[in-house]
Parts: C-alpha cells; sequence; structure tokens
DNA sequence: ATAATATGGTGAT
DNA sequence: TCACCCTATTATC
C-alpha cells in the first residue's frame, strides 16, 4: 500500500475526520500504551504527509508514523466495536475511529524532532516545497544510477519500488543511468512526471499510470492486471512495443524494465 | 500447518 | 549483501 501518495490521501481523510476533535487514543494492542497516553484526550491541530512519513500535531506532542512495507491506517465508522487484528494505535472520536497496524515506526516525538526528521528528506513531489532545483541538485551529487536515486528518500520523498520501475519506463530511461548523467531535460521531464503520478495516485488512491487512453475502462476503475506498465510483469509483453519486460534487482529491490523502451545507457 | 509475499527501512557483516 | 522488524493474506505442503 504505501507510497507517498498513500501517506498524503492518508494525512487528508485523517485531518478531515479529526482536527480540532479532541481524540481519544489508545493501544488495543498493547504495544503502544504509554505513547498513546501522551496523547490521549489531546486535540489534534494538523495531520501532515511528508514523503512516506505522517505526522499527528497534538497540542503538546507529534505523533510520527512510517508504515513501513506493511502498515495500514484503516478508517471505521463504529468506534464502539473492538477492533480486530494487531492495533498498534487507534484514534478515535465518538463517530468514528483510525485503527493503525503493523507500522515501521510509531512514536511520540517533540515539534523539533518532528522538523529534524522531515528536514532529512529530499524534495517531496507532493509538497509546494518540493522542487525542479532541489531534485536537479541531488541528482548531479550522485553517481547512482537512477533507480537507486528514486528509491533514496534524501534524493526524493515518497517514491516507493512501484513508482520507480514506473516512472522510468515512463520516461524511457534505463534505470541503471548514472543520475549524474541524465541531461537537464529529462531530469525535468522526470520530475514533472514523479509529480502528476503521484498527484493521480492520491486522487485515486492507488497507483494507476497507464495512459487513460490506452484503458477500455476509466482510469477509477482500470482492472489490477492493466494498471501499470512495468512492475511485476516480468515476461510479459511491454505495452509499447514487442519487447518482453525484464526483472532485476537494483538498490536490494526488485526492478523491471523493458530493454527495447528503455535502453541501456551507452556510456 | 507452514511458507512466501508485500508499494520500506535500518543496522550489522 | 544480508538479516531483521512489523502484520495480514495467499500459496504450498
Amino acid at each position: 500500500m504505501p507510497e507517498g501518495h498513500t501517506l498524503h490521501r492518508l494525512a487528508r481523510d485523517l485531518g478531515t475526520d479529526l482536527v480540532d476533535e479532541v481524540v481519544h487514543a489508545s493501544s488495543p494492542q498493547g504495544r503502544f500504551s504509554a505513547g498513546a497516553a501522551l496523547v490521549d484526550r489531546q486535540q489534534l491541530t494538523k495531520a501532515e504527509a511528508r514523503g512516506k512519513h505522517l505526522f499527528l500535531w497534538f497540542d503538546h506532542e507529534v505523533a510520527h508514523v512510517h508504515l513501513g512495507l506493511i502498515g495500514v491506517f484503516r478508517r471505521t465508522t463504529e468506534p464502539d466495536t473492538e477492533p480486530r487484528g494487531q492495533i498498534r494505535l487507534r484514534l478515535a472520536t465518538d463517530t468514528v475511529a483510525w485503527d493503525l497496524s503493523g507500522p515501521n515506526v510509531c512514536e511520540i516525538v517533540t515539534p523539533e524532532q518532528a522538523s529534524e526528521i522531515a528536514a532529512r528528506l529530499g524534495p517531496d513531489p507532493l509538497r509546494r516545497d518540493g522542487t525542479l532545483k532541489r531534485f536537479e541538485n541531488k541528482l548531479v551529487a550522485t553517481s547512482r544510477p537512477i533507480g537507486a536515486a528514486l528509491l533514496d528518500q534524501t534524493v526524493v520523498a515518497g517514491v516507493g519500488n512501484v513508482y520507480r520501475a514506473e516512472l522510468l519506463f515512463l520516461e524511457g530511461i534505463h534505470p541503471e543511468t548514472r543520475a549524474d548523467q541524465l541531461s537537464s531535460e529529462n531530469v525535468a521531464a522526470l520530475w514533472a512526471r514523479t509529480r502528476s503520478q503521484l498527484r493521480r495516485g492520491v486522487r485515486l488512491g492507488r497507483i494507476v499510470t497507464r495512459n487513460p487512453a490506452e484503458l477500455k475502462t476509466p482510469l477509477d476503475r482500470a482492472a489490477d492486471d492493466e494498471r501499470l506498465y512495468a512492475y511485476k510483469r516480468a515476461g510479459e509483453p511491454c505495452r509499447h512495443c514487442d519487447d518482453t519486460i525484464e526483472r532485476t534487482m537494483l538498490a536490494n529491490r526488485k526492478m523491471w524494465h523493458c530493454p527495447t523502451c528503455q535502453p541501456e545507457p551507452t556510456a
């Protein structure tokens, strides 16, 4: 579930329900009882996402959440019902509850600490302060492949393994291309594509990178097996040419690309 | 029943 | 490069 689009949508929806509300915080699972007690009965003042991090600003402290690979925040309109499963944190009002399970990080920090965590991140394509300039400055300063740079949250905050594969396919860039060898035109186009695709992800609530003109159904009803170009499509035909999608490993994660649409860099 | 998998990240080797 | 953390769901014996 969680790349940057998930967290931004979550911040928006959670904020709609809980900002300006006095929130009952608890840890049904028990592993976060002490932390939940610190913010219990406080008012939520702001819910914001920065890359894949979620910050919930209460009167006096900040809840910092990172979903990791398997974390999920689910909404229920039956806050009086006992939650099922391993719920690390529940945030509830009389009418709605949000249940967090499986987070990589769930902690209470000071506002200063929250700012420090955010300051370590690269530009977030879903925020106003995420600029092409900052992205370009990061890329020209690394000799690593662009496929590794895109997963580095200090280079760009919010891109994960699905968007990495999809964005490089859309731009026709081979994942092993050195980041500092990309032309400024390539970098600008990649950044624009990153912003537009992540924004679409927020809007749709899932990752759909396919060009709408190629789909038989409306974008928001695209079937799971036709939403993407490269991710998890090893051995299947490229959607833009006659070649076959290949799978490699890059930065310790699986990577997919089309050998024809994304030719190897000449240098 | 047990294993493998997952859109992530860290810390040790 | 690997092991490991968190949890739920699906696949395999």
